[in-house]
DNA sequence: TAGTATAATGTAAGCGCTTTCATTTATAGC
DNA sequence: GCTATAAATGAAAGCGCTTACATTATACTA
């Protein structure tokens, strides 16, 4: 492999030409310009990337913590991200936290020894404080999917609230009055914003949150199967389904199939998030689009901005849900 | 930061000995070494993994290049690659060559400026020369899901010839003798392979494949939706459908439905891949599983074996599929 | 106890770039 | 034609590590 020097020597100017043409921004004649792209050409010569980095204290790496890698909703978010900073000429180092504390830790530890120059994190478990922490370290960061008020300048998240507030809104104006709710796990915060957008809505009808039509899943299809299992168990009516997100609302239509109901003709459901896997249900399923390949971009944006002073850059910090009306809800039969 | 050179001094020791106790393969006495690692602790110290693979010419990076970042299949594989990477210490840099040639020229080529150590490479659009000429490079790779008899001792695959038998068989053994198939792209070498698989099933049964039953989809919903419509305009009676991959078996079967057919009653659906949502079509799709996570993980042992030496490692080339079978194939309605 | 093998540690030369500062060369003004 | 100024280039010092080689300390042998 060539290295600079020798393309120095080839070209007939210093090191520090050559490396000025590289990084094209210095000015150099272009007659030496011409020299020296040439004999670049003529040697295959390719920048050590690593070398650039030490000696220039930027790695041009991005790390990326999300808590999977498969399933529908990361695969959409990563492929903004990286499609966003290929184009930069940055790079992206992936790491998985599922969704566990000390594996976030552990995941945010590798990426920084890896010398990224920012990170892009998606994490579930690990604590408000460690954040703040992190923080006041030299590495810069940015949050998706969370809101943080001390951290508020880089969060880029979802009005997850207004969300549960459409699903649940778009239910009532179908008439239906008997609303059941399964929901993700309380303790990550998208699950519980989205339950208080329910909340919004059924207040606006005068109605609250039946207690004995509430189930808190896992935001996995058993979760939704399990959240059928017990709204049927507790003998209370209901004509619709709000379901915490796609994945519990899939496993509650196949749940209540092989139990002989028919979505939605005997009760409707709702998802949340918009996965591609939505459309391929039957019904199709209606649910609250989530833009998360937008989201993804705009994080590697904000750290465009940010971190590589890319300053024409506009960011938007907050997204906003929006209703997919598809087959899985209906007005409810006339009893 | 800390460097190795302020640990030195704390410690009382020379450089080359913080360096021996960070590699600790070296012998260091284990006074001293107790000595370097508190101090070591002391600071904070992070080794700069930059500065260690400029000096050491080893970046631990490896470069994966799939056809998407999204999608049930390229999750599956990238989540079997990062955490085996992840648990040797090395880490992952991502890029998406989206099926095209250019795209995945220049993929490689970013992978390479990134001086990764290896590459695991995913590539359907580029030809089989310029891998060759790869090879000849220094940069060590290894292919998933293609075979190239070259190339041989670095290709991880699935014999899809085997797969497509499979699915045709199992087809034939419930009965159906008029069998429509509806292809990938051909010009793809694992659609050609599938397809294969399901004419030398055919021959065991002392049957050929129909022409006329025949259509060359793109692996999308789209394909099986298309497939569909020009298989029901052929006029041909077929009582079941192959479809090159779960995608376009879902695509017809939407269709179908939307048609007014009933899947399985009116013709069976067998697709190909299990990818994840398989499970939440209606009817539940049976199909051909791909190991796909298995062969990530493959992949990536490959790697750690080949290029970092880890010999006791076991490599395993080729995977096998195996029948899933399902609720979109029955019976042939007795006619 | 000297002599030798071996283990432990240190010295210093890079790895391939970037970047500051100094120097040379071109341009302009009078 | 000479000086003042700006533009182009070069010299060299790192960036933070690894590693070959040299040196010193320790253990073992006869």
């Amino acid at each position: 492999m060539a290295t600079i020097y020798q393309v120095s020597e080839l070209a007939g100017v210093s090191l520090a030409t050559v490396s000025r043409v590289m990084n094209n921004n210095v000015r150099v004649s272009e007659a030496t310009r011409q020299k020296v792209l040439q004999a670049m050409e003529q040697l295959g010569y390719r920048p050590n990337s690593i070398a650039q980095s030490l000696a220039s204290s930027r790695s041009n790496s991005i790390g990326i913590l999300v808590s999977e890698l498969h399933g529908p909703f990361y695969g959409e978010m990563l492929t903004g991200i990286e499609a966003e900073f290929r184009a930069a000429g940055k790079h992206v180092i992936i790491a998985a936290g599922h969704s566990e504390r000390a594996t976030e830790e552990d995941g945010i530890d590798f990426l920084r020894s890896r010398n990224c120059d920012a990170l892009i994190l998606h994490v579930e478990a690990v604590s408000d404080q460690f954040l703040i922490d992190l923080s006041k370290k030299e590495i810069p960061f940015v949050l998706l999917n969370r809101q943080l008020p001390a951290l508020a300048d880089r969060c880029i998240s979802l009005d997850n609230e207004l969300g549960g507030y459409l699903a649940t809104r778009y239910l009532l104006e179908q008439g239906h009055r008997h609303i059941a709710y399964i929901a993700g796990p309380m303790w990550k915060a998208d699950a519980r914003d989205r339950f208080h957008g329910h909340q919004r809505a059924l207040a606006e009808y005068q109605l609250t949150a039946d207690q004995g039509l509430f189930f808190e899943g896992d935001f996995r299809e058993t979760g939704g199967s399990k959240g059928l299992d017990a709204l049927l168990a507790s003998n209370r009516p209901f004509s619709a389904i709000v379901c915490g997100n796609d994945e519990m609302a899939s496993g509650a239509m196949t749940a209540a199939r092989e139990l002989g109901y028919e979505v939605p003709a005997d009760f409707s459901v709702i998802g949340f998030d918009n996965v591609n896997f939505a459309y391929y249900t039957y019904p199709k399923l209606s649910t609250i689009d989530y833009p998360v390949s937008a989201m993804g971009r705009m994080a590697a944006r904000w750290v465009l901005k940010q971190v590589y002073q890319q300053n024409s850059i506009e960011v938007q910090q907050i997204f906003n849900p929006h209703l997919i009306p598809r087959d899985s809800v209906a007005e409810p039969a006339v009893s």
